[in-house]
DNA sequence: TGATAACCTGAAAG
DNA sequence: ACTTTCAGGTTAT
């Protein structure tokens, strides 16, 4: 029992490989929240997952259910050697390969790349459960980053089971699809806000849980990169398109009700662990635009054949990870993390001349050279941020007071 | 195959 | 205060 209480561990690991405040506020999962200054969490496997970084670890707890506030008995055996817990924070972060050298590798195919991911280091994709994956990106259609993290926090504490708290809140895991193919869920999730998504998601889970399973959707993971605790398998060869496994699973998940082109790849790179995956939205549209040279003739709108075509592309360029060098540029683009961008630092100056009334009736005139340093944070609450903004004012006195008569 | 409209909501921008 | 636009798209015609 003392074992499985709420303690922190730690991983030694360079923020270069690993950068949680960018990774887990991407748009790549919409469930961590902020439960304490610097500390992100979640429910994650049956336990609430938090993480903490410095400079030179990582630092990880895990919540259970049962480690309550109870005390151990006297001679009870005080190792648990059933805490899979950094085996889970190993797996759901994706930490095998190195990100330094895959960064080294498409900064030197790709000039742009090298241009824009000095600032964005660090961004890793996670192995996320794919169900969870799926119904997320079902979500996030023409939507923004906050509200599709609202929507599915509302799944999950309408629908899922509940695992912890930490301080007053509680914490859900994602509802299965049983839970969510309910004949009521639809209506209820329109109550809810979640707009036309109600459907998509309603029939998608019954789909699922009636005519498919979760066993089907967990075969469509790239065999390389298994559902936890399955042992991996060779995937096959890179093609233009990308191997055949990514190609059947991202074929079948456009069956389903509000599942396209770019929801289906998104589920392919975030949740069944396929690398070469590129969601093309429109922000990578943008930039396929801005710095790829499409948005001309045979490519001017993004249609099914020019979505591939930017695919296809970025997969020549980049390689096999070519889904996690996207979600390098896509992250670089994202309003949320502009300030880094544009260092946005603006620093005004103004000379303002201060006159105060003193007591013996002399006017005493100040000019003060008022220099202000303002950096703000533009976007408010992408997770639970509160708008940051430091305001730095020096005040240089220029002239000393010069002494005047009274009138 | 390629365009276009319609689809929910809510915060930001004008 | 009010209208339009925008946000990690998909579906139907």
């Amino acid at each position: 029992m003392a074992v499985r209480a709420a303690e922190w561990h730690k991983l030694p690991i360079a923020l270069t490989e690993l950068c949680i405040n960018t990774t887990l506020r991407c748009g790549q999962s919409f469930r961590w929240r902020k439960s304490a200054e610097d500390e992100y969490s979640m429910a994650l496997h049956g336990r609430i997952l938090s993480f903490r970084q410095d400079a030179t670890h990582l630092h990880y707890r895990a919540i259970f259910p049962s480690s309550l506030p109870t005390p151990p008995p006297s001679n009870a055996p005080s190792v648990v050697s059933d805490d899979d817990t950094l085996a889970l924070v190993q797996h759901y972060l994706n930490l095998e390969p190195s990100l330094v050298q895959l960064y080294e590798k498409w900064a030197f195919a790709d000039s742009n790349f090298k241009k824009r991911a000095p600032k964005f280091t660090g961004i890793r994709i996670l192995r996320q459960d794919p169900w969870e994956a799926l119904i997320g990106f079902i979500c996030s259609s023409n939507n923004n980053i906050s509200r599709i993290s609202g929507m599915v926090h509302n799944l999950c504490k309408h629908y899922g089971p509940l695992i912890g708290h930490i301080g007053d809140e509680p914490y859900h895991d994602f509802p299965t699809p049983e839970a969510l193919a309910d004949p009521k869920v639809e209506a209820h999730l329109k109550e809810l806000g979640f707009g036309y998504r109600a459907k998509y998601i309603a029939k998608t889970a019954q789909i699922v849980a009636a005519d498919k399973s979760l066993a089907w959707l967990e075969e469509l993971c790239n065999p390389e990169s298994p559902v936890f605790g399955q042992e991996p398998k060779p995937a096959g060869e890179l093609e233009l398109g990308g191997r055949e496994g990514y190609r059947k699973a991202h074929d079948e998940l456009l069956a389903l009700h509000g599942v396209g082109p770019k929801v289906a790849d998104c589920v392919c790179l975030m949740g069944l662990g396929w690398s070469e995956s590129v969601p093309v939205d429109t922000h990578v549209w943008q930039i396929a635009q801005r710095d790829y040279k499409f948005g001309k003739g045979k490519h001017s709108s993004l249609t099914a054949a020019t979505y591939t075509a930017v695919a296809n592309r970025f997969r020549e360029l980049w390689g096999k990870e070519a889904g996690w060098a996207h979600s390098v540029l896509f992250t670089a683009d994202l309003k949320a993390f502009s300030e880094r961008v544009a260092a946005k630092t603006e620093v005004k100056e103004e000379v303002i001349t201060v006159k105060k009334e003193e007591e013996d009736g002399t006017e005493k005139t100040e000019d003060v050279k008022k220099i202000e340093t303002v950096k703000r944070k533009r976007v408010k609450k992408e997770v639970d941020e509160p708008e940051q903004q430091v305001v730095e004012v020096k005040e240089e006195v220029l002239t000393r007071s010069k002494r005047r008569r009274a009138r």
